[in-house]
DNA sequence: CCTATCTCAGACAGACTGAAATAT
DNA sequence: CATATTTCAGTCTGTCTGAGATAG
């Protein structure tokens, strides 16, 4: 185990490239499958990302007017994606947000979490103690 | 540092969602701004994935035509991020490949190399260990 | 009256198909 | 002649907009 740091940095790129590898033999099947048009691929994001929304909000982060970003969440409640709910401090106000359905596909896309909870229970301690601290220090340099 | 195998795990998965928002910070934008289709971007994968391919090849793995196949290919190409080349083997074929942009696209969208290259370089010799321990040891889970 | 959302045309672009044309 | 791809209608679906209706 005598490596240069340069050696071992694009080890570690080998490494992770194997890994994404792997995650697109799960998304690949995902992808060519799901029949979200790219509007309500973003749509998605954005709820997956920024949490419960009100329709205004969508549509600003969207960059489009009002009207689409009520029909963009239509659309996705109408595939069990999304759910309308009240904003119980303005009722003329919609929260949208992602149902669990909404949840997984987006993971499936792009989160991979699922996937990575299973590899990791076949893991053993020892290896699980060094993913964590290098981990952990990839959050820290990203503050 | 005295903790359970579930928690060590539970922990893992958190700092993993805390890199996934991370990451999200930098492919947010780009999956806003990005005006590809669910067609053209379903092409930009499968030609990232498995490198140089003929239209039938495309096609077949899209569950497409040729016609619209060929058609996708020529939006990449028009797109500057997918570029035609004769198959030496039979010219009556034709070769799709990504270009450079079309790589770097597909990496900022879903692939993040270049992303975690630079966050490496910030990490010392010793977390990055542990970090390739990790990663081997996911890949090795997964065989 | 103001604000958030929805509904309702209508314009427009892209996906997709099958058949005919072209190239090797 | 057979095969790979392109070209050519033509249909269909989804996005997006702006104006007006509705709810709070």
């Amino acid at each position: 185990m005598h490596q240069t740091r340069e050696e071992l940095e694009s080890e570690i790129l080998a490494q992770y490239r194997t890994l994404g590898r792997a995650m697109k033999a799960t998304h690949g099947p995902v992808w060519m499958e799901t029949d979200l048009t790219i509007a309500q691929l973003r749509t998605l994001l954005v709820l997956a990302e920024d949490g419960p929304l009100v329709i205004g909000q969508i549509a600003q982060r969207m960059g489009i007017g009002l009207s689409t970003g009520g029909h963009l969440v239509d659309r996705l409640v109408q595939a069990g994606l999304a759910e309308r709910a009240e904003d119980p401090e303005d009722r003329r106000r919609t929260l949208a947000q992602l149902t669990p359905k909404g949840e997984d596909l987006y993971a499936r896309l792009l989160n991979h979490t699922q996937q990575m909870q299973t590899w990791i229970q076949k893991m053993d301690n020892d290896d699980l103690a060094a993913l964590l601290q290098g981990i952990r220090a990839i959050n820290r340099v990203i503050e």
